[in-house]
RNA sequence: CGCGGGGUGGAGCAGCCCGGUAGCUCGUCAGGCUCAUAACCUGAAGGUCGUCAGUUCAAAUCUGGCCCCCGCAC
């Protein structure tokens, strides 16, 4: 059995998603994602991680910039659909995109909700701390991540998890789960449960601004903002040089000083309560390396404050 | 052409401004010391200095092109 589907998705999170429908033999017949913009280093337009991988295979790629226009719903409509898959797509989907396949439109969320609705659901858990985390398929509806759940599946955030380790984990978790649960829905077997109404929480975009660290804070937090910022943005600081630099791994650690005090020899770092230690660090126009490659070429002794 | 930093033995860096026989920390290998060690001592191996071309008696170092990596902004 395989369904008529449109893929729709733009980062890295939802290409595992794409290769697993097409894989398991679905007639994945159209693309959509965010159109290519200038971005990054020398302004160049890159298309999205999902544009090139759906290019790559041949399948059409469309990228509108907004669906909320007739000729773009009609379009959508026309492929006549059994359903649309959506995973990290960026664009809201009105009601007439929604209701245009047979089975409406199926979400791959990478949280448990009703926690962590929005933008950014793997970052949020790892920096509030949550133990527990896991991906969701879902009936979209016009809500932001409301609609009800058919399946999930969990996985616990270690105490070395970063945004990067779990992003590749969930990724693959949510492209199983998408496909097995499709087959249920094309069996009539799916039933698809109401979200709580409690404990609803909305995962906020990531701004720059708070990539920054400050040391004031207590070390659980801080250690929690390096791992949930970790590959990217990255959580920054300043070296006594005056260089900045991202912390990319952190370990809690003990000992007590002046915020942004070095403890040791070894980036073991107080903070507002507690101590981290900086395991992975980044300084600026290097590379990333491990804290004993950093420390034999920016050496921070005991004593140092960094910003 | 958005701004900027960088490519030097296996790793991380210095040397470049003021051309002249490649340095530091670590790692590796061998030997020694030690009850023992990731500690200490001695010795060794290992580098076309990203790449192509130019200037020069002489280029890691100066000039130009190209490739690659990274920070900021977006």
């Amino acid at each position: 059995m395989s369904l008529r589907l449109a893929f729709m998705g733009s980062p890295g999170f939802a290409v595992p998603a794409l290769e697993a429908l097409i894989a398991a033999g679905h007639e994945v017949v159209c693309v959509y994602s965010q159109p290519p913009r200038p971005a990054g280093r020398g302004q160049q337009e890159r298309p999205t991680p999902v544009h090139a991988a759906a290019a790559a295979r041949g399948i059409e790629v469309r990228t509108p910039k907004s669906l909320k226009q007739a000729p773009e719903q009609e379009a959508f409509a026309a492929l006549k659909l059994d359903a649309a898959i959506v995973v990290a797509y960026g664009l809201i989907l009105p009601q007439a995109i929604l209701d245009a396949p047979r089975l409406g439109c199926i979400n791959v969320h990478a949280s448990l909700l009703p926690r962590w609705r929005g933008a950014a659901p793997i970052q949020r858990a790892i920096m509030a701390g949550d133990r527990v985390t896991g991906v969701q398929v879902m009936q979209m509806e016009a809500g932001l991540d409301t609609g009800p759940v058919f399946a999930s599946a969990e996985t616990p955030i270690a105490f070395d998890d970063t945004t990067g380790a779990l992003h590749d984990r969930l990724a693959a978790m949510g492209a199983k789960l998408l496909v097995e649960t499709l087959a249920r829905i094309e069996r009539g077997e799916a039933a698809a449960a109401p979200q709580s109404e409690d404990g609803v929480t909305y995962a906020h975009k990531i701004e720059a601004k708070e990539a920054r660290i400050d040391w004031t804070l207590p070390a659980r937090e801080i250690d929690c903002k390096i791992r949930g910022l970790s590959p990217a943005p990255g959580a920054w600081f300043t070296l006594p040089d005056g260089a900045r630099a991202k912390a990319l791994m952190s370990r809690l650690g003990q000992g007590v000083g002046a915020p942004g005090e070095a403890l040791d020899d070894s980036l073991l770092i107080a903070c507002g309560d507690g101590a981290v230690r900086l395991l992975r660090v980044q300084r600026e126009g290097r590379g990333v390396m491990e804290a004993e490659d950093f420390l034999r070429g920016t050496p921070v002794p005991e004593g140092s404050v960094l910003g």
